[in-house]
DNA sequence: ACCATTTGTGATGGTTCTGTGACACTATCT
DNA sequence: AGATAGTGTCACAGAACCATCACAAATGGT
């Protein structure tokens, strides 16, 4: 059974999203502050984590980064209740999967935990066909394990970063990663170099993975923050 | 019947391992420690060894190796407790056959086994086949037997490293695999030389299979990352 | 012990990749 | 619109990586 986490310091919320995450047969664990919440976090192993941005004790924030800290691939949706852009930016940032603002419909609500969840249930079973791990999206499909890339069946030649890149891009779909973080994931934390030299990667696998360059369709920009997969892929 | 070895020192986990491959028709045999494990691998004969990595009186790592040892045949499907524990790669270093994480479903184990079986029926079959385990590709063909190798009906001399290579890449065509993984594999974990000796062997093995030196069919270089054998040999 | 073969390593030259600077361009805000 | 900060594009030099060859040490058979 999935486990999911909610960290809110209302309680009538909490209530009301219990009641629904209940009816889909999710085990919910609820945490009422950000130290709590985070504890929990690095303790219960959630499915998924429903992080409130303004917490007592610590900010949601400081809870999504050290959460992404420790586990990386836990999905997080941020919940917001000014829907002020910078907030959004910020949860973006911080790696957050989706966000959703204050007040919610309880129908989208739901529509996006199985969103969610529908994503990861994707990345297991593409994982565990043995020896298969390959991520499809439109007219693109990664073996991972064989290093290989084809676009709509012809295979494309990328680099050891350009491929990296892609990967780690493409196994979180709208989940957005500031250059900084890139480097640090795929250069590695110990990489002094300027950030900027994430643009030109890019823009060398954009080059050759993107049909129109002025439109791409798979690596997106996230403005002020950095790059992320496009998540909903047309046809 | 088939014979599945559960090396495992959690004791849910082996009754609910067992009650499943019983169900699959499956004779278990259990081992609770590194020393048991490794015992009953090389007197009982297993069809397939299920081996944890974190055992009490021997690591599993070790105990891996010293199967591989001696019977290099019989499949290893390793569990590891955490994704982040074990580098996918690091797994096949020590020539295991697939893992999986825990916590794990059970319909995936369960898949997952099947999958490691019938591989190991195909080869069965490729095998019975007048005794001769032969490799095909284009105008190569490898009688891994025999350790006779046949270039457009013409006998290659190999010497035993380059036979070795040749027969390793081949059973896995499109599979990379590191300068590290291949003296891990080839030459021994205790090798302690250096990575570009790897280059040489293979730019012997080349000099005699390639038709094309400048533009090799069968031995193809993944850059960054190291060799592979071709997986679509052309007409 | 002798010879032939195999094997590890050093050296060298070539290829691909990668980080960076410079500049054009775009989004955002006042 | 103008100012500003963020992003796209491109070229190039240096770095990282790979292929190749030569040679000495190790190996193995006779």
């Amino acid at each position: 059974m999935k486990k999911v986490l909610i960290i809110e310091d209302d309680r009538e919320i909490v209530e009301l999203l219990q009641i629904h995450l209940h009816d889909l047969s999710y085990e919910v664990i609820k945490a009422y502050d950000g130290e709590e919440g985070l504890e929990k976090a690095l303790t219960e192993k959630a499915d998924l984590v429903i992080l409130d941005l303004m917490l007592p004790k610590m900010d949601g924030i400081e809870v999504c980064r050290r959460i992404r800290a420790n586990q990386l691939k836990t999905p997080i949706m941020m919940l917001t209740a000014r829907s002020e852009e910078i907030d959004r930016v910020l949860g973006l940032e911080m790696g957050a999967d989706d966000y959703i603002t204050k007040p919610f419909s309880i129908r989208e609500f739901i529509a996006r935990v199985k969103a969610i969840f529908r994503r990861a249930q994707m990345i297991e079973e593409s994982l565990s066909e043995e020896g298969k791990a390959v991520i499809r999206s439109g007219e693109l499909s990664i073996e991972v394990e064989k290093r290989k890339v084809l676009l709509k069946g012809v295979k494309v030649e990328l680099s050891p970063k350009e491929f990296e890149l892609l990967v780690l891009l493409a196994m979180h779909p709208g989940r957005s990663y500031s250059r900084g973080q890139l480097l640090n994931l795929i250069w590695g934390y110990d990489f002094d170099g300027y950030e900027h030299t994430v643009n030109s990667h890019i823009n060398r696998l954009r080059t050759k993975i993107e049909p129109d360059m002025n439109n791409p369709q798979y690596i997106l920009t996230t403005w002020g923050v950095g790059y992320r997969f496009n998540e909903e892929i047309p046809g």
